[in-house]
DNA sequence: AGAAAAATTTAGAATAATTCTAAAAAAATT
DNA sequence: AATTTTTTTAGAATTATTCTAAATTTTTCT
């Protein structure tokens, strides 16, 4: 594994927030003195197809990724466009009684107002 | 309401498909003798902001558009792409028990395989 | 209906995000 | 350490979308 693709991996794993492909880059960028743009979604692309992260693809808003195996759905702020994780328990099972199993993944985005932008009005 | 806008949004609800923006102004563009593709992008945004559609977004997917009011999921096919309806009874309240009520709105995309793709194998 | 104001349409230019290309560099394999 | 494979890179190309400003259409007002 090269150093910009485990700079990328890492920049995805480390931080809870759930960066843009440009913050991505930008933070690369820093951490190891230049980087390429392509090197950037070359890898992306990689890390997704080696299932070892996630792109979280929602209306109105540039793709993010996220590192976590675990299925759970992304909650986003309204205001500060903040993405957070959340699970509902049983939620496969759900699923499963509504369509049947023919299913393969899954991707929730619920829209809200965060506890910070709730109380800074 | 132009001509153009009552095309394109009859577009959206008379047919069941979910389509592209790009299909959209090809379907425009053939009823009305001419349409610019600006003006499909126009009246997607005048349309979605009067809440008469929506906007379909999921990953590695061109957006789509749909006219359906009632709250619904949507079922992806991974080999056709056909996008279809479903919905899951009290779905609201399951959120509401898992994130409390600071919600305005949901996506939820699942993808499967549909039944035509699943035989024709 | 006719005039004035407001909104919409249009073609083409501009922008932004992403992908492509082909050569150079790095990593993995033998 | 030589060879093969993979990755990186800069910049060009592509794609989807937005912007612009003038022309047209629709709406509003009388």
């Amino acid at each position: 594994m090269t150093k910009q693709r485990a700079t990328i991996l890492d920049i995805i794993r480390s931080d809870k927030a759930h960066h843009t492909a440009d913050e991505i880059y930008k933070l690369a960028n820093e951490r190891l003195g230049g980087i390429s743009l392509a090197t950037v979604y070359n890898n992306l692309h990689a890390l997704e197809e080696a299932g070892l992260i996630r792109r979280i693809t929602a209306e109105h808003l540039a793709d993010r990724y996220d590192s976590s195996f675990i299925p759970h759905g992304h909650l986003i702020c309204e205001k500060c466009e903040k993405v957070t994780d959340f699970n509902i328990d049983g939620f496969e099972d759900i699923l499963s009684e509504t369509i049947g199993n023919t299913f393969s993944s899954y991707e929730l985005k619920v829209r809200h107002l965060c506890t910070r932008c709730r109380e800074n009005v």
